[in-house]
Parts: structure tokens; C-alpha cells; sequence
DNA sequence: CTGCTTATAAGGCAAGCGTCTAATAAGGAG
DNA sequence: CTCCTTATTAGACGCTTGCCTTATAAGCAG
């Protein structure tokens, strides 16, 4: 083929969408390539836009992590509620529900569960990121303790608290184990031993 | 003060010191600065030698990310088997002693806690790093086993390594809650919550 | 004390990044 | 159809990084 006279793409987009794109390609690039991958010019190369639009819809690179995150968190707890609320009546199933889409591919599939761990890792050293991984924390939290005020009492029960904490351990730490090794630990295995848990810690 | 002559400070010093040098170095930008702060150049700074020296050490600076993270396994394992299994004939404080060990500064201490999420994230995406997380994740595993073996088995036991896959979720889990924030969740309650589930998932 | 090994420092180089600025064209308003 | 707004591209600049090469001196062998 002849060589087309290299003209430049340049379908202009809604504002929405073009944020929505380099958000979406942010996470991309977290997943795949870690926090040392991701720098803004990679973002966009990934988005398929030049290097310079970044700075069109984000104050900076760093700025546009940000959103990324906020954006992330405020999905996922919208989704979980989704899926876990209208069962509200059956509290075991629920929570089942809860877990099933605790680990669905939208939320620990291998495009999004790398971008976690970073932001994980900001929330640490940067006070702008703590601020929304605790609200994250919060939330997600009172939606679990809200699915489990419904189940019967055991006769041994451990502290409200401790129960929840415990749970909410439990599936951080699958998660986890589930992020390292989709293999060794499958996701099939992972809500099963969420159900047994739960059973464990608040009725048989 | 008159400006002294600028000499550099060249004490010469045994190899293995020097490599010590860097793979603390190395721990300790990774805690502070992340993934994303730790570059070559910067361990060096920290480590107060010239940016020479870490090729002279090692291939280049990937190479030394690895070794240190293999030396914190290798020494993680080794303190943790040295707290714990001295008290193998009390599995119950054995088991204790495990815990305080895993939450204990050396190990989840802010100095280094950072570092493990900045493995893990690499432990996804590059082979070598994967290597390393997968054998140190079986090995815990077995010493986990080998202490949780000798404790007396409840009547409602789940099957062993469902058990022990759950005593580990709950470790990892509430090991990041304390990483995010040892406000919320101090050591002293990740200790006692972890006792807990223990107890409820082994013998009362 | 002299000399050889090698640990250490320092500089140069290309590549990549973030930031800023200027040029261009897309698409609706009139 | 024309003009004006602004989404978009592209280039320049300074900085930092990783890699490599060369020069220096520390400390042991003789």
C-alpha cells in the first residue's frame, strides 16, 4: 500500500469520554505494567492520544492517579452494593453474592487487580491518597457490617467487631493470595473459603 | 567553617558489608519512596556511596531489587521458624509467638512494611520475582502447618488446609490493615485478633 | 617500603520523563 | 458558509535515570 501521508487521528471527543479514556488506560497501565511502567506518557500512548492532552484534563500525572483511585473505589463500592443489597432479606445469600463479586473479573481480574496494590502503596507515603483508601476502608466496611447484622447469633460469639474485622481480613488476604497466584489459590476456592468463614464466624 | 578540601570519603570496605550496605539501602527506599522513588541512583545516595559503585555489585539495579527481596525472605523465615518453634511443644504458644513475630517491628515495622507491597506488585508481572514469592509463600505455609498439626482438633473441624488457607488470609489481611494503618488497627489487636481466629478455627 | 589488585569515585552519553508553549484543525454558533 | 472556541498535536527544554568508561586511592602481598 501506498504510504497514507502519515495524517494525524485527530477525532476530536467529549471532554467525558477522553477523561474516561485516560482513566481507564491509567488502570491499564498500573495492572500491566506496575507503578514504574505507569508514567503519563505511557498513559497516553496507551489511550492512543499525544502526549499533551494529559495535561489538557489533568493538572499532572500524579493528579490524574488520583482521580483514577477516587474513581475505582466509588465504582467498585457501587457495584458491590449492587449485587449484595437486593438480597438484603437472605443474609447468607447476601453475602455470598458479596464475595462473588468481591472477586469477579471486574474487580480482581488480571487488568485491575496490579492497580490496586499501587494504590495501596501511595496511600502510605501520600496523605491525598490515605484520605481516600480510609473512606474506601470505611464504606466498604459498613456495607459488610450491614449484611451481617441480619444473620442469626451464634451462641459463641466473638465480638461484633473482632467478627468483622476478621472477615473483612479474610477477604483482603484471598484477595491477595488470589492476585499472586490466580492458579494456585482459584477463584471458585476463594469464595468457598469466604463462605466457610463466614459461616465459622457468625452462625452454623 | 572553612570549606574543607571536599575529600572524598573512600573508606574501603569488605564486599559483603558493602552489598549489605545496598540491599539495606535498598529496603529502606523502597519503604520510604515506593516503587516508583527507588531508582539505582537514589539507593546509592541513601547507601552514601557514588552511583558507580552499584554496578560494580551488582548487574544493574533490577538485579539488586531481586537479591534483596530473596535476602528478606530467606532472613523473614528464618526469624519467624527461631520464634516459633522453640515452643513447638506447646502448639498454642507456638502459634502465638508466631504472630508477634510477623507483626513485630522487624518485619512490619513502617522501615519495611512498604517494601513487601512493592515485591508483590513485581511478583505479578516479572518471572524471577514470582519464583521467590511462590517458594516463600509454600514455605510459610509448611511452618504454619507444622505448628497448627499439634494443637487438638475440634469436632467441627474443616478439612486441614482449608484451615490453614484461612489462618493465612487472615495473617495477610490483617498484616495490610495494619500496614494501612496501625492507627486503626494497632499490633497488639492485629495479635489478639489473629489468636482468635486461631481458636476458633483449630480447638477452644 | 613498594607495587599490584580492586574497591570506589566521577564524568560522559543516550534515552525517557514531566512541563510548558505554540501551532493546528474539528465542529458547533451565528 | 464563516468564525470562534477549544480539543488535540507536536516540539523544545531541563532534569534524572541507567549504563559504560576512565581515573584514583586503599590496603594487602612481597
Amino acid at each position: 500500500m501506498a504510504s497514507a501521508p502519515a495524517v494525524p487521528r485527530r477525532r476530536r471527543a467529549s471532554p467525558l469520554a477522553r477523561r474516561a479514556d485516560l482513566v481507564a488506560a491509567t488502570v491499564s497501565c498500573l495492572a500491566r505494567l506496575g507503578a514504574r511502567g505507569t508514567t503519563g506518557r505511557e498513559i497516553c500512548r496507551q489511550a492512543g492520544v499525544s502526549h499533551g492532552l494529559l495535561r489538557h484534563y489533568f493538572r499532572n500525572p500524579d493528579n490524574l492517579l488520583l482521580e483514577t483511585y477516587e474513581q475505582l473505589c466509588e465504582d467498585m463500592l457501587a457495584q458491590l452494593e449492587a449485587a449484595a443489597l437486593p438480597f438484603a432479606a437472605e443474609p447468607r445469600e447476601a453475602l455470598h453474592r458479596y464475595f462473588v463479586a468481591v472477586f469477579s473479573d471486574d474487580w480482581a481480574g488480571p487488568d485491575i487487580i496490579g492497580a490496586w496494590m499501587v494504590f495501596w502503596q501511595q496511600a502510605r507515603s501520600r496523605a491525598d491518597f490515605a484520605v481516600v483508601s480510609d473512606s474506601f476502608n470505611m464504606r466498604q466496611r459498613a456495607l459488610l457490617e450491614r449484611l451481617v447484622a441480619r444473620l442469626p447469633a451464634r451462641a459463641d460469639a466473638l465480638p461484633m467487631a473482632d467478627a468483622i474485622a476478621l472477615l473483612s481480613a479474610v477477604l483482603d488476604g484471598l484477595w491477595i493470595e488470589f492476585y499472586l497466584s490466580d492458579q494456585r489459590t482459584p477463584r471458585e476456592r476463594c469464595i468457598a473459603l469466604c463462605d466457610a468463614a463466614a459461616r465459622r464466624l457468625f452462625s452454623d
